[in-house]
DNA sequence: TTTGTAAATATGTTCTACATAACTAATTAT
DNA sequence: ATAATTAGTTATGTAGAACATATTTACAAA
């Protein structure tokens, strides 16, 4: 590490460009003028001629809040604001390979923060029927070979994600299901904890918040022993 | 309504533009010859020629990338792809004026996830210097006006995501605040459970992970009551 | 009232042209 | 010969015009 770390003091060069400015302009305008969803906006000439820019960099600033979901638009009827998928987003930057480790990590670390924290949502939400289905998933579980075993893994943890009744926490888990499937890839064996799914199932039925977050310690429990592991270990990465 | 629910069955059409398709190829373009940080791209035209769509097309598509932050441009030296930061691209759609009803509860409800689950990251990587700081802020907090809780609220819980260790999550937490300062405004009074923050420190330093948790559970009971109740009275919203 | 047709219009797409910044190489000065 | 200056090349950034296409609107016909 050299002396005084640049890259911290001197914050990057960003070369703005008109779409940029453009981009965060129109979102200004839509937040300023307080659009609802389903309202129509400017046409395309006329924002490039208030402006004061080309049709194309308009286009290019609608075309990213097109992508993020913020708007839609159709052929004549010019454009609208849309209510913005704010996972939308999330999803098209989500690529294992090409996060780089360290956030890779964190994201690993946020799931186990999610896992455990979820018991309070999971009591106040839970049916029957939920605990009648995580009980058949785990059932199933048992008697499946061992390439399968990630397939059930996912198949369980996203059913408790399912009982949370949160939708966006839903497809939050869902969205990093792929990292985690890479870094469970990425270890040498299959780690799992004492307690087994079926454990959880009947702690569900049975006991309560805290019984559950215990077993779901202990059921994770091989991956947070990594943590600790590798944390004593920790050197300055990059 | 209608005797047949139509756009239940008939799923909508949604008019894939070229710019949408050329942002996909692009981005399978680059997983699949897998790019590292750094590699160039090829050229505006040359892509736009291999692809055979119009290089407005191609720069459509390669400002959504860079707004996402996977690549960098500069004048001559052309593109590359950069280390995507995976929170910008969310912080651009969260604004709770424009996020709907449901998805600010269910972001709330992921705040109190984190809370909970975050016990144990702190208690692996806690250190003394955290523990006064953390002090620090729950005595200011004692003598100031309800007018500055707010802001001590924040203070302290996002000294703890520090603690934690996690760049990512913190970012997140960071990101998700507006979000929590508005929901938390529009409730009448401002909601503090039985254990305050000073009692937190108290327990993060002769506690255990459980007993942590037991504290900020009864923290932020008044907002797990406030869930409770709103699940009995739930009606079909939309 | 419903159906079919024509005009109008805003987005989607292409093409051309030029500006600008940055790299390369050639030229000049010391 | 080396350093400095200059000119040329190149890829992105921006502008503007033109046409394609889908969809609304209006009007006409059955």
């Amino acid at each position: 590490m050299s002396k005084y770390d640049l890259s911290q003091d001197l914050k990057r060069i960003t070369s703005t460009t008109m779409a940029d400015i453009v981009e965060l302009r129109l979102r200004e305008y839509l937040k300023k003028k307080s659009f609802k969803p389903g309202d129509p906006l400017p046409k395309e000439l006329e924002l490039a001629e208030a402006l004061g820019v080309s049709r194309n960099v308009v286009r290019e600033a609608l075309s990213r809040l097109r992508m993020l979901g913020m708007i839609e638009s159709k052929k004549k009827r010019g454009m609208i604001l849309a209510r913005p998928d704010i996972l939308g987003a999330f999803e098209r930057v989500l690529d294992p390979l090409i996060i780089d480790k360290d956030t890779l990590q964190d994201i690993f670390e946020l799931r186990l923060v999610l896992e455990i924290g979820l018991a309070d949502l999971l009591y106040i939400r839970k049916t029957d029927k939920d605990i009648e289905e995580l009980e058949h998933i785990a059932k199933n579980e048992v008697r499946t070979e061992s390439s399968f075993r990630i397939k059930n893994e996912i198949a369980f943890h996203g059913k408790l994600y399912e009982i949370s009744g949160n939708d966006t926490l839903k497809r939050f888990q869902n969205m990093l299901l792929p990292i985690f499937g890479y870094v469970v890839a990425s270890e040498k064996e299959f780690r799992s904890g004492k307690v087994t799914h079926s454990d959880l199932v009947e702690i569900l039925k049975k006991g309560n918040k805290e019984d559950f977050r215990q077993g779901m310690l202990e059921h994770l429990k091989p991956h947070f022993d990594k943590l600790e592991k590798t944390e004593t270990t920790d050197t300055l990465t990059d």
